[in-house]
DNA sequence: CATATGTATTCTGTATACAGAATACTTGAT
DNA sequence: ATCAAGTATTCTGTATACAGAATACATATG
């Protein structure tokens, strides 16, 4: 729970946005980010003086924002033997993604209620610029415009512990997900599973909608799943 | 996410347990149950100077545990003016409750599938020793068997990421609901609806225990929010 | 050659030191 | 007396220092 650091200096003139981040956050992300692309593999020791001197800050910050991502359970903390990034069990990504279905479903019921027009056509731009990706096969952008999606589904129940909560296990998730390269043939049903999806939340069928998320994370699971050795 | 903490010395002897809690574990759950306790008040701000010397450490492990407080959700962490206890909404705690009831629904449909008959049975044994406390009037061990109840039914449903957020979500209202002193009356319909739980619980009938879980989780919101001033 | 033991090195955990920002206080002016 | 400005103090954020545990290495032993 970190305070929204005055994200831009809104100045009488408008004029500079600064883009200061405190040092924490900064090196939060950064450590994130290495281990949900994979440059801190699952298993691997996080060595304070390395990684400090490979950052450019000194072991105190450092120590603070793994004590975080500790907490978020990106890390693995054993006592007098410093931290390890988790590595995660398929039955544990399985149960991941259960949780996150279970909440998105409940977020999608909301959302077919109290969601304005607007927010939903919103999330429909969302869908156009990923099926746009998908058809230029952008994998990338595809990947993270599906995650604006879920996120932004979720954003609509207007309940913050639901998005706290959803964030943090779509995060855990991530790392998996980033590595998951499925074939076209899966691709292609997972954009379909989306189109519904779009469909059914402009129709605000909230039954639809969710029996079609339900099924989408199903087979997210399946689309991943093979992709895993238990590591 | 931190490691069991070799919990006891399993030597073939049989020996000696050690209770060795790391420091930082130690001054984590110190500074959480001050903050649950009522100890350190909404908005307050953590002087860290004050609260190390109160708890006869130095800043560093200190600031380590306040950031992981932070990533939990029961601090908020303002650029250079450090932390203050997280001040709830009235609104905010409705919606996690709300989610509460949601991963609890989920975990009784599981548990009813699963679970064995001896799990289930010690969710009994926690349920007549939570009734025997009611029947004396010790609000306290009656509060913190009731946890242990909804904690453990959680579990019955084997999936780590559910009792983690579940666990996540639980600590944050924990103040609140340690605070919210109801009346004879709430209690005893408290307690009524725990017994039918039970019974659901016992026949698993999972439709029935979900939708008893809803309306417990429903009414445990109108038991509290009478009792917030919103501040 | 494999294994065990003792030593050296690395790394973590905690305390302390220091710089800069935020807050409290004091002084002066209206 | 109230408010403003400047100064003093406190507190946070980061770096460094040091002790003890863990690991790696080397040497000795069967």
């Amino acid at each position: 729970m970190i305070a929204p650091n005055s994200e831009l200096d809104q100045s009488p003139t408008g004029a500079i946005k600064i883009e200061r981040q405190s040092l924490h956050d900064a090196i939060l992300n950064r450590l994130r980010d290495m281990i949900i692309e994979g440059h801190l593999p699952p298993g691997m020791r996080l060595n304070e003086g390395q990684i400090g001197a490979q950052l450019g800050v000194s072991r105190t910050p450092l120590r603070e924002a793994i004590k975080f991502l500790a907490s978020e359970g990106l890390v693995e903390l054993i006592p007098a033997r410093g931290a390890v990034v988790k590595k995660f069990s398929a039955k544990e990504i399985s149960d991941m993604l259960q949780v996150i279905s279970t909440l998105e479903q409940h977020a999608a019921r909301r959302a077919c209620e109290i969601a304005t027009t607007y927010q939903i056509s919103a999330i429909r731009d969302l869908h156009d610029q990923m099926i746009d990706r998908y058809e230029h096969g952008d994998r990338l952008a595809y990947y993270k415009l599906n995650q604006a999606i879920h996120s932004g589904l979720v954003a609509l129940a207007d309940n913050a512990a639901l998005v706290d909560v959803h964030t943090l296990l779509q995060t855990r998730v991530k790392r998996i997900r980033f590595i998951g390269h499925e074939g076209p043939d899966k691709w292609a049903s997972a954009v379909a599973e989306h189109e519904e999806m779009m469909t059914a939340l402009e129709a605000r069928d909230a039954d639809r909608l969710a029996a079609i998320l339900g099924k989408h994370l199903q087979l997210a699971w399946e689309r991943v799943k093979p992709g895993l050795d238990d590591r």
